[in-house]
DNA sequence: ATGCCCCATTAAATGGGA
């Protein structure tokens, strides 16, 4: 069983439907996790997905802000919404698939982006985001079975490595890229042995973004973009990856997200 | 300054993004 997930954040569901409808037309991917939908549940655009076989739908939503959805063409055998930080905001959704090699749950995430200010002292933002990251360490640490197969997408909001920002130097004290929340970010990725499947295939001595701001004047000859965006997987499925592509073209599509598509592929046997 | 754009809510500003 082949499995390719997409991961976008895709700023607005409703407005952008076009692109979500021209992405799956093009790519054509198994399941499809979005985030910052901003979209009240009752408003969530169903029937354009599933008329595009994309039957099975799991959302998250709340008017205006945040809010993630995962639809899927396999059919989803359980499904979870979990709260943190007590916020009752809407920043996961999981779905669980069965394959032949036995369950695989889908993780999506949207990890606060914490504000401007680089201290949790003075900015409630980015301690929310610190804490978000702890929450994140503490469930998978108390997760009971160690061999579950799990992948773990979103906008993580961290930029981890020194490629995955346009300049490392200028952005060290930049919420994304601060030493705390990769700490933060390395701790959670450790809690079940997460590998960085994008890094996996990517080598890490190459620059690689998934978002380039809206603000640039133009933002591909700019290009001072940041790897926001993650596809991680936990050890059973990390050999079972087969290929991943930031979709880097989305970014120039018509009324476009600030973020890219990422995409990787599985081979579930 | 990544840097003055883009979104939702709501009715011309405001908050949030990162």
């Amino acid at each position: 069983m082949k499995l390719s997930v997409i991961t976008w954040n895709i700023n607005s569901v409703r407005l952008r439907m076009p692109i979500v409808e021209q992405l799956l037309e093009e790519y054509s991917p198994d399941v499809l996790c979005l985030q910052e939908t901003k979209c009240p549940n009752g408003q969530f655009p169903f029937a354009p997905l599933r008329k595009l076989g994309y039957e099975h739908i799991v959302i998250n939503g709340q008017p205006g802000y945040h809010g993630v959805a995962t639809v899927s063409r396999y059919p989803i055998e359980a499904e979870e919404a979990r709260e943190f930080c007590k916020k009752g905001d809407t920043r996961h959704v999981a779905i669980t698939l069965s394959s032949p090699s036995g369950p695989v749950t889908i993780h999506n995430f949207y990890v606060p982006a914490g504000g401007d200010e680089p201290n949790p002292e003075v900015n409630e933002k980015f301690a929310h985001k610190l804490a978000f990251l702890n929450e994140m360490t503490e469930w998978f640490n108390a997760e009971k079975n160690q061999d579950r197969k799990m992948i773990l997408v979103g906008d993580l909001n961290i930029a981890p490595l020194e490629t995955d920002v346009w300049s490392h130097k200028k952005l060290l004290k930049v919420v994304s890229h601060t030493a705390v929340e990769i700490e933060h970010l390395d701790r959670v990725q450790a809690s079940l042995d997460w590998s960085d499947v994008v890094r996996h295939h990517i080598p890490a001595e190459e620059t690689l973004f998934t978002w380039w701001s809206y603000r640039a004047r133009d933002w591909k000859a700019a290009d001072k973009g940041r790897r926001l965006d993650h596809i991680w997987a936990t050890p059973g499925l990390t050999g079972t990856s087969t290929g991943v592509e930031v979709l880097k073209g989305a970014r120039g599509w018509e009324r476009p997200s600030d973020h890219a598509p990422v995409l990787a592929k599985f081979d579930l046997g």
